[in-house]
DNA sequence: GGCTGCAGTTTGGATACACA
DNA sequence: TGTGTATCCAAACTGCAGCC
């Protein structure tokens, strides 16, 4: 049987060799240190979690990956020294291959290539590692789908917010998503990334994706951005709350009928959303691995 | 060696969902 | 409303162990 997982094996293959800030101590495989950059919401200590993941590999589900753990297996390294004796005969080659190719690849931070091979269910541990350079990211558009609908690209690296319009400064958006290796978005996957990618279809980025829309309902939270942001106690200014994609969509018609009050109000709403993004990152993650044993 | 049962993983279709 | 993805669930599949 074929053990790759279909949706994921034909996804982007990047071999871009951009190179990208090294991670905090604590990260096994990370030896030279990385230039500590200015104070963070992110700068509390946060676990290396996806360097504890097995469920990539070859017949190793969540039962397996859990087994593991209990037995003690905690790292890629310890997988290969310690999984004969734990996991199928048949299966140990295939195994350590890919847990060889892992280290490799953590090494290497070939991001894409953790993006395309981790299921989409365990990207969120990927925060642990790289949670310090993640980019939070929500684009608004004219109310149409393509590359070309795109009239805001709003993103937040955890100290700043950035702003990116259309005929102004949006191919900018490229450089600084290249730059962080985690990208964070909410219904992303469906939605902002897709139309990042088309916009600037010439690059390839290096990063692992997580779409908080799908951690979030694991815990629970449902429905859409706004709504969880009210149930978990993010407060809106006066002036965007009520407003939607929708809303985005009209602000965007009067900006281009002359309205400069518009935009004002249209990027102070995207701000919103991309800032809020970081504390329900940070509260799925926790949530999230507090759960797991 | 062949059969059977079990545990675990993979597959594929239907459905739900949130975005603008 | 169109879009695209994840999730759910049942069925199929794989590999192993035990038994004869």
């Amino acid at each position: 049987m074929n053990n790759l997982r279909p949706a994921q094996s034909i996804r982007r293959k990047s071999k871009n060799k951009r190179r990208f800030p090294r991670l905090e101590k604590g990260s096994f495989l990370f030896s030279k240190p990385w230039k500590p950059r200015a104070i963070s919401r992110h700068s509390w200590f946060i676990p290396p979690v996806l360097q504890q993941t097995f469920c990539h590999l070859p017949g190793i589900g969540t039962t397996t990956e859990r087994r593991l753990w209990r037995e003690g297996i905690r790292d890629w390294p310890t997988l290969i020294t310690e999984g004969h004796r734990l996991l199928h005969a048949g299966r140990v080659d295939a195994v350590c291959r890919v847990a060889e190719e892992t280290i490799a690849r953590f090494e290497r931070r070939d991001w894409t290539w953790f993006d395309a091979t981790l299921p989409s269910a365990v990207k969120w541990r990927a925060f642990g590692e790289l949670g310090q350079h993640a980019l939070y990211v929500d684009i608004e558009t004219d109310g149409g789908f393509g590359a070309e609908a795109i009239t805001v690209i709003g993103a937040f690296d955890g100290v700043a917010t950035h702003m990116f319009v259309a005929d102004r400064n949006l191919e900018a958006a490229r450089e600084l998503i290249e730059a962080h290796p985690l990208v964070v978005t909410f219904n992303g996957q469906a939605f902002d990334m897709p139309l990042i990618h088309e916009r600037f279809r010439h690059n390839l980025f290096n990063h692992i994706h997580v779409d908080l829309r799908f951690p979030l309902r694991k815990l629970g939270l449902h429905g859409g951005l706004k709504l969880i942001e009210q149930i978990v106690g993010l407060e809106r200014a006066l002036q965007t709350q009520g407003l939607d994609g929708w809303a985005a969509v009209r602000l965007w018609q009067e900006w281009q009928a002359g309205s400069a009050a518009a935009l004002d109000l249209l990027l102070a709403y995207n701000r919103e959303d991309v800032v809020n993004l970081a504390p329900l990152m940070r509260l799925a993650f926790d949530r999230l691995k507090s759960s797991s044993p």
